[in-house]
DNA sequence: GTAACAATGTTACTGGTGATAACTTATGCC
DNA sequence: GGCATAAGTTATCACCAGTAACATTGTTAC
């Protein structure tokens, strides 16, 4: 493997093009949106030639999905690692995280959901790779029912409720549509309650806001 | 007034530009996408040379940015013709028809909703057109406030939620991430009664499913 | 009526993009 | 060492947004 420890040299092989290519691809959307992101000017910075990387993506699409799978399984990484202890807690921090994750990558999340740049059955990672956050937000939903915290409505349509709230209110706020959570500290907090305290079950409804 | 009374003369002036690039980039919109539309493509299809086209729209965005408010004027129109009479079913109706005309025009919703492509601050007329059609659901909920149907909440929170509610599962659905009405077809009336019902006002809550 | 002007077209061109073909060089396996 | 293959290269195509300079038509003032 030539030019790992002696990477000034330049070697006619790269020997981590696409692991480097990625990684700007994340940096110029992160910065710039996904439009900006030109095989031309990854493979002009990287310093090699802009057919080189047809070598490990097939086209521009499919380095863009790349990125979007690697967004997932970090959005997923970020969804596990709420604290499931409590029913309530783990219901209304599993939206907030949803939501911040949102706020914080605008331009990975747009190109994650943007349904237009990136269409579902196309890349069958992407689209696992999405799956498995949605699955996430599922079980948390699934584990509420079955301890009888929320209503034995379908789980399915539960799920979509949810998944429908918290993506409309990132959506809605990274564009611009709806006030930040800069500007509106407790608005997420108050969306995804909203929505909870109508699923609630009944035994449980006088005592909601004790928990929180 | 030339080629008016004789269309099919070719004519130096064409008469009717913008509106006929504006028409058929609504018809290419829908069709193919945003992506697909092309002021080349247009221009050709047109019978006029490209460069016309910027006689009358400073770029391609601009063009864009119209074919999107016509999109919020009529998706505005389609929400003030939902009858107001109850309030529970103006909030469930203005709810579903807002869902019912994303999956009927999915590129063009994309368009108008897709921040990436049309940022806010930037067109001026967008920004009023879907402040406009945003309106008339905060109008329809503030109204079933007034009359008591639904909880106090301040009216901000209340028309935050709802409008992220609906245009997630919009956003969603068009997007195969949640089945279609055409596949599950009370998806969105269960989702949009989900949440109204956690906002019912007390008195409310026992009889909420009589009027449905 | 005609001259001046503004509006709306035109061709020619620049710089940028995704993608492919044909060629060259390095790597790794036998 | 030799050779297949992986991974680079240059050359090229077709398309795109946008600008500059020029041509034609419609309108208005005189």
């Amino acid at each position: 493997m030539p030019g790992k420890s002696t990477p000034l040299k330049t070697t006619y092989h790269h020997g981590d093009l696409p692991q480097q290519a990625h990684q700007l691809a994340l940096e110029t959307l992160r910065e710039h949106g996904d439009s900006a992101i030109s095989l031309r000017a990854l493979a002009k910075q990287i310093g090699v030639s802009a057919p080189a990387l047809y070598r490990h993506f097939i086209d521009r699409e499919s380095l863009l999905a790349e990125v979007a799978v690697t967004g997932f399984e970090s959005l997923r990484e970020r969804l596990l690692a709420v604290d499931q202890s409590s029913p309530r807690l783990a219901l209304v921090d599993i939206g907030l995280v949803y939501v911040s994750f949102a706020q914080e990558e605008p331009n990975l999340y747009r190109l994650m959901f943007g349904g237009r740049v990136l269409p579902r059955g196309v890349h069958p990672r992407l689209d696992m790779a999405g799956k498995n956050a949605f699955q996430v937000l599922e079980d948390t939903i699934a584990r509420a029912q079955q301890v009888g915290y929320v209503k034995p409505i379908p789980l399915s349509l539960m799920t979509a409720a949810a998944w429908s709230m918290v993506h409309g209110l990132a959506q809605l706020t990274i564009d611009g549509h709806l006030p930040s959570a800069k500007a509106e500290p407790h608005l997420a907090e108050g969306v995804v309650t909203l929505l909870l305290d109508g699923s609630l079950a009944n035994n449980e409804q006088q005592h909601k806001d004790t928990s929180s």
